[in-house]
DNA sequence: CGGCTTTGACCAGCGC
DNA sequence: GCGCTGGTCAAAGCCG
């Protein structure tokens, strides 16, 4: 499996919540622990979402398909969360029923069309919700950065 | 100069 | 059909 989901790092925040978007109804959430199984999590959202019908709204002005969607609730003063993947902001717009702007962003990565929406939440400022759409078909590029000095060390130690 | 954010305009879906 | 709302576009400006 080489689509990854956002991997946790030594920097980046713990959610401490996540859902699973389920048309028609509300978001499903759940609380899950620190040391969760990120694979398992998102390969369960994304089998959840594949089978679903088409969520409300416009999912996009050429795409016809629909992502899988996660969302995490992460309690940090910081709207951005270090994922180590690189994003670019597209847009914000004011939600109704809510105070905070939802902002919108998409990887940078030429061939991963992944978006996220960042949102706090409307009832505790303190919450931060992200929620990702699509599936990474890249690795993580911080990831990879830190992880390389460790792959070269295996691969001069496996040449002997 | 390239990459990014900001922000108003635009578009499409939905409910009435 | 119309208005509201959410999502996207794209020009302008900022920054390293």
């Amino acid at each position: 499996m080489d689509e990854l989901p956002p991997p946790l790092t030594q920097n980046i925040n713990v959610p401490i919540s996540y859902s699973l978007p389920s048309p028609p109804h509300d978001l499903m959430q759940t609380q899950i622990a620190s040391d969760i199984d990120w694979v398992s999590l998102l390969s369960a959202a994304v089998g959840l979402e594949n089978g679903s019908t088409k969520h409300k709204g416009r999912v996009g002005r050429t795409k016809k398909t629909i992502p899988p969607r996660i969302a995490f609730h992460t309690k940090s003063p910081d709207d951005i969360l270090d994922d180590g993947f690189r994003w670019r902001k597209y847009g914000q717009k004011a939600v109704k029923n809510s105070i905070h702007p939802r902002s919108y962003y998409r990887c940078t990565h030429h061939t991963c069309y992944v978006k996220k929406q960042i949102q706090r939440h409307s009832k505790d400022a303190s919450i931060v919700v992200t929620t990702y759409e699509g599936i990474h078909n890249h690795p993580c590029e911080q990831l990879m950065e830190s992880l390389s000095p460790l792959l070269r060390q295996l691969q001069f130690l496996s040449s002997f």
